[in-house]
DNA sequence: CCTGTTGGTCAACGCTTGTTGGCAAACGTA
DNA sequence: TACGTTTGCCAACAAGCGTTGACCAACAGG
């Protein structure tokens, strides 16, 4: 409780080394592959420091991905450039960090992790989806379908290393993917525009 | 080496029964936690059989997913219906059995599987992609748009198990993602029809 | 009847995992 | 200088893993 006006403990160096390694082991490994051994042997540090300063693996995982989006809010974008606006946003999203690879490939395996992934739909895509879609009470499948054609992009990209899906630049994934979730948003129904 | 007519070794059942419990442990648990004991616990069998009959817990993988997609020949479809007479193939083998899941959950974390479905990509639906898109050489990169919205889809549904993707109706799924991959295989462009 | 093959069990191996508790050094304060 | 707290390393634990080899039961052919 001495509280100087210091900026920071000297442990939370550390503790960001053990974040940012424990980030780049799950991205790359996935959740049981990532041991806790591995990811304290690249932070340099002994392996039950991790213990003390996060309970256990699962608090590890929890504190490595923090995962708010900051999505764009859709009263600042024109209502037909939506699609494109959503898929730019993600492509920054996953080139920015490890963070959503580790979401996404951990996920596939571990079901709390699956269900933060809910969570992510229900608190932060659904209602984007609410205020652009036709009818409110069909957000949630509309999100759902947005978020089928997002994350599966960026599982054959980031996760499959498809070479087709990894050499498409950055401008071709947006005119690519941005109808289909403008579509998948705001069309008045699945066979109208 | 006696040759009898008889149909089947008796111990073909017991390698059935593995097959199937190892399907099921890949599709429910991923490549990690599906152990050997639990899949031959499944199957009443004990763990070392399995060894015997495939060797290693890899081989066993690759025994258990087949994977031989039998998509519909492009010939016999009219060139505006590919895209949803393949969203529906899909859904059918999805629904088939738990081979595709076991793949695509596996897949997320093991190279090797991850590899395997790169050579699904390329020798099954490239070819497709080659016979109905207006530029060859564009094959590889409109195969990856459209096996990123159907397996964006199964992860959603099949994996993470989304409430909104679950609830879709069969018919909706066609009318939505149909003219998505409909797009990417056969539009002229990105940005025209 | 013996005998070789097949299908299956049992017990153990070496290794890795997450996790724990004790001990040493560095540090801030008085 | 002295001392409590923080930060770190070391060694070990129990459990679970893939994998192995020895052994047993059924069975078919001579």
């Amino acid at each position: 409780m001495s509280e100087k006006q210091q900026v920071g403990r000297r442990s939370d160096a550390t503790r960001a080394t053990i974040l940012a390694a424990a980030r780049d082991r799950f991205a790359a490994d996935g959740y049981e592959r990532a041991t806790i051994r591995a990811i304290a042997g690249d932070a340099r540090i002994d392996p039950s420091m991790v213990m003390r300063y996060f309970g256990n693996k699962e608090g590890l995982f929890a504190a490595a991905v923090a995962l708010d989006l900051r999505l764009p809010d859709p009263a600042d974008v024109a209502r037909e450039d939506i699609g494109r606006t959503l898929v730019g946003h993600f492509l920054d999203l996953w080139e920015a960090n490890d963070e959503l690879t580790a979401l996404l490939r951990v996920g596939a395996t571990n079901p709390s992790a699956a269900e933060r992934m809910q969570g992510v739909l229900r608190e932060q895509l659904i209602p984007i989806a609410r205020q652009v879609c036709p009818r409110p009470d069909q957000a949630p499948a509309r999100a759902a379908l947005s978020a089928s054609q997002v994350l599966g992009f960026a599982l054959t990209r980031y996760v499959l290393r498809f070479p087709a899906s990894v050499a498409l630049e950055r401008a071709e994934v947006v005119d690519w993917l941005g109808p289909t979730v403008q579509r998948y948003l705001t069309a008045e129904s699945a066979d109208k525009p």
